[in-house]
DNA sequence: CCAAAAGTGTTCACCGTACACCCATGA
DNA sequence: TCATGGGTGTACGGTGAACACTTTTGG
């Protein structure tokens, strides 16, 4: 028995749209990035970015938010669109307009990426490790680390990255990560703390064999401020 | 005798995608920007931007130049992506995203702004003195300006507003239409020079009862690089 | 008492800012 | 000779970069 199936149809061709989202986080002092394992054609097998199909009646950032959520459960996250990409031929199906978003999850949080429906396989893949990647992806997560490392030095993206409380080490380990060197540790508390916007907690990390550290929260969370 | 209208039908719903243009120049020392005047609903006879549906075997950059040169007859001027809007009811015919650019042009060129066949009228509004717009274009200037000005001081994004020689002071006079405040003449002299990205022509400018202005020209003109 | 990370100040070079007068030309 | 915009140098303060030792804890 067939059934019969629905069409929708329009006077002049229109495109498919989708968002893909690049996932940050930092897990074990390394940056690294969200992929998944396709499960069908085209580039079936191969690792691609979390995304989908955009819902007719589902504004822009919803739907990137919902495929964040299907792929790691995590919800409230940092998350900020990148670029729309849309060359004639960068999906063999048909026309795929890609608006793509970038999220930043804190780091070592209990994100437990779980496989949906049209993926095989979900895993977290340093930064510096990609494996080959399908469509055009490479050069969106190339884009969307450009935009990251761009940010670190007029914004204050980078407390995205942390749990609610951290230490100054911590927090320096993630500017580390992301711009790839090392800092100074002298100049970089006296940097941070000029910038007002973390409070100590009054407690205190003890993680190992030495003297403690200080805790501090950010004092306005959920907020990326735009320094100068 | 009808002529039987030919459609194109998907499995699923598809949105429309347009490209929407923030075309930005400088006349008579005021930053304006282009609009046209909708001829056909919704929003008949009110201002918008320049724009129009993608073609389905058109990239998107593409679709943005095809505009711009439409109305203007400008080719090969400066045109960056600046955002993808997409709220539900933006457009209240169908879904429609639009993938928005801003364009910069060089100041009293000759752009002979034609209106094309669905604009009743084109012109240049002053920037401070834009009238009531259609659909969500207010919001997408807004954000255009914000971009420019912020490019404004890491950039050589200035630099476009620019005909092939100029002088310092018409130089400065761009710069201070953008940032809208007064500038000291031998500080910006000293900072853009320092950047040696203009060189003299050895010719002057005479323009009126004065001294002449030396005149220059960009050293490499078809780029915008990044300072520090 | 030893190992390991936390915490702490000063010096210097460079850059952005403030500021006022002479120059070349046309009328 | 006068009106008009073109062209030039210096002094100061603030910010970012370089740099080494003491403190606190657990084992």
């Amino acid at each position: 028995m067939r059934i019969p199936k629905e069409t929708f149809s329009y006077p002049y061709p229109h495109p498919a749209v989708t968002t893909d989202v690049v996932v940050f986080t930092i897990i074990a002092g390394r940056l690294s990035t969200l992929l998944v394992r396709r499960a069908n054609p085209p580039h079936q097998g191969e690792w691609a970015l979390p995304g989908g199909f955009l819902d007719i009646d589902e504004d822009l950032d919803a739907c990137a938010a919902r495929e964040l959520a299907e792929e790691t459960g995590l919800r409230g996250v940092y998350l900020e669109q990148l670029y729309t990409f849309g060359a004639t031929h960068r999906d063999p199906r048909e026309r795929v307009i890609s608006v793509t978003y970038y999220a930043l999850i804190p780091q070592d949080s209990l994100a437990t990426p779980r496989a949906a429906s049209d993926a095989a396989a979900v895993a977290w893949h340093a930064f510096d490790a990609l494996p080959p990647l399908a469509f055009d992806h490479e050069q969106i997560i190339t884009m969307a680390h450009r935009r990251l490392v761009a940010k670190l030095d007029y914004s204050t993206i980078a407390f995205q990255f942390m749990p609610e409380t951290f230490t100054l080490s911590e927090l320096q380990c993630v500017y580390e990560s992301l711009l790839n060197q090392k800092l100074d540790k002298r100049n970089f508390r006296k940097r941070i703390l000029s910038l007002d916007l973390i409070a100590e907690t009054g407690r205190s990390r003890r993680t190992g064999n030495h003297r403690p550290a200080r805790e501090y929260r950010a004092k306005h969370p959920n907020t990326v401020e735009i320094i100068k």
